[in-house]
DNA sequence: GTCGACTCGGGTAATTCGGGTC
DNA sequence: AATGTCCGAATTACCCGAGTCG
């Protein structure tokens, strides 16, 4: 997929003459490169922003190598949730792609759309496996479509700045859900944060080797499957005790159950996606204050995170 | 760090034509030296500094921190599996997808990167883990790379035709290695065939319904773990007995013992996915010719397939 | 010295520039 | 005030046989 486009090819996407592209450009409202020859050059990631700021209307994402959108009004997240449950469920991947690209250009958050889309419409699939109405392969199918996706998504988020705060993270020893952390990974970009998934079953001693390597700011964790709750406990307080003061631990995931959490400690536990990203927000917006706080004092001009 | 660097390098990075590189060069817009036989070198130094003041932007900054990239054929793909397993190991995502583009763009067939290149280099990761060289959550992180970069080649592939041949495939029950099914769906689809890899982790009761329902020619299967190996014998013995007339059952992965196999029936064993392409293909050339001669006895043009 | 891959230079077709006008 | 269309000049992309690099 082409990251820098010709004015040409973004007048053919928003269905507009060459020129409009060419005088906006020129008056600033998208953010234009030049090549040595004074030609346009726009960077895909920048146009999508505006386009899902409402400012364009991209008529013809097929012209960007982007899904085409269905055309159709996207009756809500809601709604959304239900058409991509059945089209996971036939293996539609296509109609997926569409379904999840039109709410991202429609500006909906990627945070919500996880939760009140995807993770609603798998978590559905997995009510009907469980009562026998689906079978196991379209389950595995599913999720693989919808990895493929986030995956797709996760390309087309305006890189982090060099100065962005770090996350890491990733599903303990014995949980091989990926989607989880995949999720958590993908919202923390979108936020602005330099943030790795690590990868599923992973031991807490290498955990506590990343996390003595990278030393982030922030850690989240992954729960959608613990295999033997004592075990767990164990490994994760000692991974607290070690890292818990200098990067802020964030829980999350359905094998978290209240008595589980009662015996944990952690800076956030997040239920849902959109819990992540605000408890993320917060916490970067406070970083922020503290550091610029320090650049007063000291009117130095270099950024400390 | 190569400090000297060729017009080709630069235009990938920059991602504008090699042609227009040499013509700033002739023109003064970018310092160049010259080897004796008359070749254009820029120092990356001198480029930088083009980039910092915002005459060039950087579109993929990876390609220059490396040696010569582009595909020095064999001894290209050998080096490459070097490289890009240090470029794993430390989690530098970027460097990996340049790597691996700069293969694809050299028209290296897909089926030679995975072997050659990416499976190689998580082997030789593996081999570090067991020696203590390597942390588990860089072989997790190498992992979760390298899925990244194969979703990216696959949305690079084109569509394959309305009547192309079908094929389906995953791991089964206790098998979460996803890597080895996702690049057989990938090699496939660069093969022309509608691929669709079912996940991991599947009950051979599932796999049956699958296959029932979709009806492919063509059935893989990727074994890299198998936790029980009579349970495994006999869910695969059942699957190709209802099933194996009907689809061509590949199978490979490293779980397969040569013992196994001699327990197993199959239409072929493919220890990498260069034996699957080109089984892939003989297979399609075969079905083509049938298909052909009908049409010859008909005289019409209707493909069947 | 051989060899494959890369680069050179030049030519051509297609695209984009800026400006003027509707 | 904003958009779409037209124009000659300039820029970029693609191609190819001969020469160079490692």
């Amino acid at each position: 997929m082409r990251e820098q486009l010709t004015p040409k090819q973004v007048a053919r996407a928003l269905e507009v003459s060459e020129s409009s592209v060419k005088r906006w450009c020129d008056r600033g409202l998208i953010p234009t490169q030049y090549t040595a020859g004074g030609h346009r050059r726009i960077a895909l990631s920048d146009l999508l922003v505006r386009v899902r700021d409402g400012r364009y209307r991209l008529v013809h994402p097929e012209a960007l190598g982007l899904p085409p959108t269905s055309g159709r009004s996207l009756g809500g997240r809601q709604r959304a949730g239900q058409r991509i449950g059945e089209a996971l469920l036939e293996g539609a991947e296509q109609r997926c792609r569409q379904i999840v690209f039109d709410l991202v250009l429609a500006d909906q958050p990627l945070a919500a759309i996880c939760d009140e889309v995807l993770a609603e419409a798998l978590c559905e699939i997995g009510h009907r496996w469980e009562q026998g109405e689906a079978e196991v392969y379209q389950e595995r199918r599913a999720c693989e479509i919808v990895l493929r996706i986030l995956h797709e998504l996760r390309t087309m988020i305006p890189a982090p700045p060099e100065d962005a705060p770090e996350a890491l993270g990733g599903t303990m020893a014995g949980d091989r859900y990926v989607l989880g952390t995949t999720m958590a990974e993908l919202v923390l970009r979108e936020a602005g944060w330099k943030a790795i998934s690590l990868g599923d079953n992973l031991p807490a001693s290498t955990l506590a080797a990343a996390l003595q390597t990278h030393r982030p700011s922030l850690f989240w964790l992954s729960c959608s499957h613990i295999p033997d709750e004592t075990a767990f406990l164990q490994a994760y307080q000692s991974l607290y005790q070690s890292h818990g003061q200098r990067a802020a631990f964030v829980v999350g995931g359905n094998a978290l159950t209240e008595s589980l959490r009662g015996q944990m400690q952690y800076a956030s536990y997040c239920d849902k996606m959109q819990h992540l990203a605000s408890f993320a927000n917060s916490l970067q917006r406070m970083s922020n204050r503290i550091s610029g706080e320090k650049h007063d004092e000291s009117q130095n001009p270099t950024l400390e995170n």
